[in-house]
DNA sequence: TCAGTTGTTTATAT
DNA sequence: AATATAAACAACTG
């Protein structure tokens, strides 16, 4: 699930409870998650640090310490909690940073991302390097510089986070649904008044996404018609069309994005 | 049993 | 160089 709104939440959990908490103990279940570090190490580096308030970038959750920073990916199941201390241990909660107040759990069924250390800026930089901006930050004529010159399918363009840091695919497709592009349109091809829509679009979903925590389900919403048994655009009941593009599975209405 | 899944990386091909 | 596709990762759900 976790997409930028998910994240921010993360980071609102983070910043509520655990800002300026110390670490007593790091406690792994599973070391699956680790990258690049041991349970260990991870342990030796964050007792006794305090977090700091934390930041976030695309999909990347990054809570800086008096120490080193901890750098979080959700993958697609990935979340974060927060719960009191001796909290009875949930099966997927693979690692749980023990503070005076309270646990922060790293809570992950499929283990696709995880949890990577960071000691000062430029390691830091070096795990993030590579990321667009931030979709949040992306201004209408930075999304106009962003487009031009790119051939590949808008949907494909706005979910790879080297472009764009934050987007997937239930974003995407709700931003296109509600701007009326065609997912497969080349990303050139959109005139001024297009990417104009899709800027605007782009921040009102993603609004109202952090507002809910998530990509809201909503009946209005393509996202909360597009898991039906036989999906119909919540604007005008048309039959959704649905192909892989960009790797993932693409959902659009074909009366209002028409290609 | 089998297909499908909201993320990312890598390999391969065009 | 950009673009597209598939597979792999892990662990489920329908």
């Amino acid at each position: 699930m976790p997409e930028l709104p998910d994240v921010e939440g993360f980071r609102g959990v983070l910043a509520e409870h655990a800002t300026g908490q110390c670490v007593e103990r790091v406690d792994v279940a599973d070391a699956g998650v680790l990258r690049g570090v041991t349970a260990r190490q991870l342990g030796d580096a964050l007792r006794g640090r305090c977090f700091a308030r934390p930041q976030r970038h695309g999909k990347w959750l990054i809570a800086p310490t008096d120490g080193p920073a901890v750098l979080f990916h959700f993958g697609m199941t990935g979340s974060l909690q927060w719960l009191e201390r001796g909290a009875p241990l949930n099966r997927y909660d693979r690692v749980t940073f023990v503070t005076g107040a309270g646990e922060l759990r790293y809570r992950d069924m499929r283990k696709l991302q995880g949890i990577t250390l960071a000691h000062g800026r430029d390691e830091e930089d070096r795990v993030l390097a590579g990321l667009g901006p931030d979709a949040l930050d992306v201004t209408s004529a930075e999304l106009d510089r962003i487009l031009a010159g790119r051939r590949g399918a808008i949907k494909a363009v706005l979910i790879d986070q080297k472009v764009i840091a934050g987007l997937g695919n239930l974003l995407a497709d709700e931003i296109l649904w509600r701007a009326g592009i065609h997912p497969r349109r080349p990303a050139r091809s959109l005139t001024a008044g297009e990417r104009r829509a899709l800027h605007r679009e782009m921040r009102g979903v993603l609004r109202a996404a952090i507002r809910a925590g998530r990509v809201p389900p909503r009946p209005s919403w393509l996202t909360g018609a597009r898991d039906r048994k036989d999906p119909r655009c919540p604007r005008c009941g048309a039959p959704l069309c649905r192909a892989q593009i960009g790797g993932r599975t693409t959902v659009w209405c074909p009366t209002h994005q028409a290609s």
